[in-house]
DNA sequence: AAATACCCTCTA
DNA sequence: AGAGGGTATTTC
């Protein structure tokens, strides 16, 4: 009797196709296969194993069994899971789940040795070559470590005193040291420490809840090192909303267990990956740092997912397959019978919720380490203290400035915008600058010279003339970006040294350690920075914070406005005033009279926490309901218009779930394609994948419509 | 996603 | 008729 084998392929189709299992291949679950799609081999994973009952249609064979790791069961199962939340094809989360064991293994690299042969004439910088030979390396880098160049270690190879072997670079990773100590843990850490361990074991999620500078990353590293060494095989994975700061991380990890981690999330180049991929799939891997694909990586054995900064909007993966990495932790550490720790300052309301209905267990670091006390927040009403007209930077924080600098102290001035300036208008017909087929501005970039998209990532040079009207010099530069913040700051404090931190002037890694090491050894007077500086770094010197425009995040209004306004600022704030200096921190707003300022300006999480649940409740919002949005977009307006209102005579009638629209999306045209959009919402008893997936289910997008389905959505644009 | 089946227009 | 092209359909 012969077997079918259902195998899933990385590709958006609806379902898992059926083969014929050859004779003797011996598959199981999770095997990796070659199977034929069409007129071509694709590679695909076996989810399914059954005996074949008679009278079915002929199906094709696998080709194939691959000789590559096979996927663990609890990662297909979560691969399923994730694709029935998500309302999408399974094999988009598999395409996910496949990323490493598709990318190219890592080339043999070719090293030289000494072979103790002596030169037959030795000359100075044979020597210095033959010194620095101490262990095999690339030819280059020998040359560059002996200070000489590429042609004599060329000459001792052909001479035959250097031997040139060809060498795969160790795939294996070392395993974590546990007999280290970590830092002394103050109390309050100690006994978080003590609790999150004990929570270890087995499922169950934890909310560590502790105000910026309590040493929350100390803390799950005691818990990962408790997990580590309860089980010589245990793995555990730390999640970071993005990739400037897992290197903070990553280090942190390697001095605490004396060897690093995996590495992984878009950045890391491919061979890497594979690395990573194969020593998480065979258990060599036990520490993976990484941005949200990680959670879909092939554990065997994960004991402790971390989600740290768990409240931040990044964990949103929004284009692609769309999902939440923080909402999937849970799950995914459901089904492995694992440890999840949220942790963050300012937690989502979801999971304060969670916390306060008792599903999350609450720990709270109240202290901040150390002596180190939070800053003082002040107001600064720009109804009554305006800057002049064309400048930023009100007269209460430039005096502030003057002081900090005077004491030889660091100011931070936070405004979460790229380039110059948001918009350019032309002042003689009132044309606004926009990319091409496309509702959003183009921002100016001075230090380029160029109007940038930043939602489709257009560019062209700053024309002279107003491409609408012809006018010559009639451009202005309209509202404040962080590079004319600093334009302004340069001309208040020439003596000072400024710099920018935004991700046009920090585009890479090293960048970024460059400039906060910079930072931290006080090398900077005034920072100007968007939200890439705003997380995570310590500035032991910096003891001023201006939030140059408070109110930014609060325009637009959509839900959650003002628990992100709340979250960022909270966090920016909390940079002023490390160790023994006290901070300041202004903020500049027109609306100071907001709920998000009152809590901001008397530190009352609490209060600020309270307030906004009971709006949402009343509402039926998140965490007291649960909304999914219905993007549907296309080319041609009248046939995307048929289509949504046909759309919406089809939505299902269930109780308990409300649909808002067809609407114009804020952002209706991009990239030449019109966009209109539903909002659901649904009481938290409904299954909303289900509701969604059945609405979907009963329309056929025409021609070149697209639907997307955003489940939990972060973004209303 | 990628190959191909289909259907239209254009050229001669 | 046959090429060229854009679009819809199919893939176990």
């Amino acid at each position: 009797m012969s077997r079918i084998a259902s195998v899933l392929i990385p590709m958006p189709l609806p379902e898992a196709f059926d083969y014929a299992e050859p004779e003797g291949m011996g598959l199981a679950a999770g095997d990796q296969v070659a199977v034929p799609l069409g007129p071509r081999l694709i590679r695909g994973v076996v989810t399914d194993l059954r005996e074949a009952a008679g009278g079915n249609r002929p199906l094709k064979p696998v080709a194939e069994r691959l000789d590559e790791p096979p996927l663990p069961p609890g990662t297909l199962e979560f691969v399923q899971w994730a694709a029935r939340y998500a309302v999408d094809a399974p094999g988009q989360p598999l395409a996910i789940a496949l990323r490493g064991a598709r990318a190219p293994k890592a080339r043999p690299q070719r090293v030289v040795r000494a072979t103790g042969a002596a030169p037959a004439r030795p000359t100075p910088a044979r020597s210095k070559v033959l010194a620095a030979a101490t262990a095999p390396m690339p030819p280059a880098d020998l040359a560059r470590a002996a200070g000489v160049g590429a042609g004599v270690v060329k000459g001792l190879i052909d001479e035959g005193v250097l031997a040139l072997d060809h060498v795969v670079p160790a795939a294996g990773f070392q395993p974590p040291d546990l007999t280290r100590r970590g830092a002394a843990l103050s109390d309050s850490q100690a006994a978080a420490a003590s609790a999150l361990s004990s929570s270890l074991g087995g499922f169950g999620v934890t909310l560590l809840d502790g105000v910026t500078g309590s040493g929350k990353t100390e803390v799950y590293l005691e818990a990962a090192a408790a997990a580590l060494a309860a089980d010589p095989e245990a793995q555990v994975l730390i999640l970071l909303p993005e990739i400037a700061l897992t290197q903070a991380v990553i280090a942190r990890v390697t001095a605490r267990f004396g060897a690093a981690p995996g590495e992984w999330h878009s950045d890391v180049a491919p061979p890497a990956r594979r690395r990573v991929w194969e020593g998480v799939a065979d258990g060599g891997c036990r520490i993976v740092v990484g941005a949200r694909s990680a959670l879909f990586l092939p554990f065997r054995r994960l004991k402790l997912i971390v989600v740290d900064e768990e409240h931040d909007g990044s964990f949103k993966q929004e284009d692609g397959f769309i999902y939440h990495a923080r909402d999937l932790a849970v799950v995914r550490g459901r089904i492995e019978d694992a440890a999840v720790v949220l942790a963050s300052a300012t937690p989502s309301l979801e999971s304060l919720r969670n916390a306060e209905t008792g599903r999350y267990r609450w720990l709270r670091l109240s202290a901040r380490h150390g002596t180190a006390r939070l800053p003082d927040i002040e107001l600064v009403d720009l109804r009554e203290t305006p800057p002049e007209s064309g400048r930023w930077l009100s007269p209460p924080l430039v005096r502030a400035m003057a002081e900090t600098w005077e004491r030889g102290e660091q100011t931070l001035l936070f405004l979460n915008r790229r380039g110059y300036a948001p918009l350019v208008l032309c002042k003689a017909c009132g044309e606004r600058m926009t990319a091409p087929d496309t509702d959003s501005w183009l921002v100016e970039h001075r230090y380029t010279g160029r109007l940038v998209c930043h939602l489709t990532g257009f560019s062209m040079p700053k024309p002279a003339a107003c491409p609408h009207c012809g006018a010559k010099d009639s451009l202005a530069s309209i509202g404040p970006g962080v590079e004319r913040v600093e334009e302004e700051a340069r001309a208040l404090f020439p003596e000072a040294r400024i710099a920018v931190f935004s991700s046009d002037t920090v585009f890479d890694a090293r960048e970024a350690r460059r400039l906060v090491e910079a930072m931290a050894a006080g090398d900077i007077d005034i920072l100007v920075a968007t939200q890439a500086a705003a997380k995570g770094h310590n500035f032991p010197k910096l003891t001023l914070v201006g939030v140059v425009d408070a109110d930014l995040g609060l325009r637009g209004g959509d839900l959650r406005a003002a628990e992100r306004t709340y979250q960022l600022l909270a966090q920016a704030t909390g940079r002023a005033g490390r160790k023994d200096r006290p901070g300041r921190a202004l903020l500049q707003t027109y609306a100071p009279e907001h709920a998000v300022m009152q809590a901001l300006k008397a530190q009352d999480r609490d209060a600020f926490v309270a307030a906004e649940m009971a709006e949402r409740e009343l509402a039926g919002l998140p965490p007291f309901g649960r909304l999914a949005a219905v993007i549907a977009s296309g080319p041609d307006a009248a046939q995307l218009d048929a289509f949504v209102r046909g759309m919406a005579e089809v939505a299902p009638n269930t109780p308990g779930v409300e649909v808002y629209g067809p609407a114009d999306a804020p952002l209706g045209l991009v990239r030449g394609r019109r966009r209109k959009r539903f909002l659901v919402r649904a009481d938290r008893g409904v299954d909303l994948s289900a509701y969604m997936a059945a609405w979907r289910a009963r329309v056929k997008p025409p021609g070149q419509v697209r639907v997307a389905i955003d489940i939990d959505p972060y973004s209303f644009l």
